[in-house]
DNA sequence: TAAGATAGTAATTGATTACTATCTTAATAC
DNA sequence: GTATTAAGATAGTAATCAATTACTATCTTA
């Protein structure tokens, strides 16, 4: 699983990279507050002095983890809406991906949560906290966006839309993390999603089954998933 | 808030009451991970080598703790729904019973999701586990009910909605604890509820408003989620 | 091919951790 | 009032952690 066989010297800036990938495979596996400077060292067949050669301290490491995965998983979910005009679909494709992002790396968001517990706000703290508004406001968007356009029923309370949105992802997350169970968040993902749908359609539209269109996968997505 | 001036020496029984409270109190503004046994000694206004005349070690600590929590809670939601003959409002009232806990004690859900994080499965872990499952029936049978009477919708997928009931809450509360605002929570609750409640209620009485009974407060909620 | 830069090793540091051994104090029983 | 003992204080221990040090191997390039 570990212990690829890579050529014993990097350039610093591929070193760093195998350094992140390398925190977020642990994370898989390991809870965040246990990973030491010596198991990360470990996991890439390295000493655990040579990585300060490239990161000042554990902090910086920890921060530069938390800007991967918030950059690879605002693209995932940017690039899964993309070209989609329903509201209501858009945020299905939203919901999915996010899913399956995190089926990928489950590391993610265990360093996240990890990370939003601790009471000093560190920087890779506020990062976290930043992507998570980031994200709120999208959702918020998209919600209002349906309830013009008719999707979403008249009398639906946004901002409890919202948060039942982002809600629902991280309970269905949650869930699969204790469980250990990735890929049955990956087949409960839709059913969930299907009962949330109906929770803030509008009842003309709302149900019937053309809505339930599987939504395209990510290549990695594909293997994991299906 | 904290050092309450109890006398110097108790009985031991006592004593470990006090201990547990002691640190879910702590617990609720401190990374779980990070509570070391000379911050509870601290918070309680004792020695560090003090708490090992009560507790074998660190471990057993945590043990109880969960035990303590785990029976809290749950007689909470059990009693939320006693009495109550629609599912629907049994649900309603489980979910706001769960939400007012965890705002009473924040300390609750972080140690539960801290520990549930670690590979290993401590003993503490498994009771967590226990919780959950238990939790999970309970719901499970309320859907099933409800199905039969006609009060949720037919088609429902049973799972999906039990799967989503408990991971609302949890997203409910991850979000709370990230914002560090536990009477947001509170207001919250009842309107992302509702929105679930019309996801899995059947379309002929579903939403009208006399279902949004306020539901009955217990007297400790009431201080704080109003 | 010599010289400098780059990346890594191995050993060590000071701080912090859970846990323990020994002494002191206060409450209770007789 | 004194003996007994349960509960706490004091002062440690060994282990572990992030971080630093002195040194070495390897690559680049002038």
């Amino acid at each position: 699983m570990s212990a690829s066989p890579q050529p014993r010297k990097l350039p610093a800036d591929e070193r760093r990279n195998v350094t992140l990938e390398a925190v977020v495979e642990l994370a898989a596996t390991t809870n965040p507050a246990e990973i030491t400077t010596a198991a990360i060292a470990k996991h890439m067949n390295l000493t655990q002095g040579a990585l300060f050669r490239h990161f000042p301290n554990k902090e910086a490491i920890w921060q530069a983890v938390m800007k991967w995965v918030a950059e690879r998983l605002m693209a995932r979910i940017e690039k899964a809406a993309e070209g989609i005009d329903s509201p209501l679909e858009s945020l299905q494709a939203m919901f999915l991906a996010h899913v399956y992002f995190v089926a990928e790396h489950p590391g993610a968001p265990r360093m996240l949560y990890g990370e939003l517990q601790g009471a000093k706000a560190t920087p890779a703290k506020r990062l976290a906290g930043q992507m998570m508004k980031q994200y709120a406001t999208r959702v918020n968007h998209l919600i209002e966006i349906g309830k013009e356009q008719g999707e979403l029923h008249q009398e639906l309370d946004n901002e409890a839309a919202a948060t039942l949105f982002v809600g629902t992802i991280q309970g269905l997350v949650m869930q699969s993390l204790m469980a250990g169970d990735m890929d049955r968040m990956c087949s409960d993902a839709p059913r969930v999603f299907a009962i949330y749908q109906r929770g803030i359609a509008s009842t003309k539209i709302a149900n019937g089954g053309s809505r339930s269109s599987p939504a395209r996968f990510t290549e990695s997505a594909k293997n994991i998933c299906q």
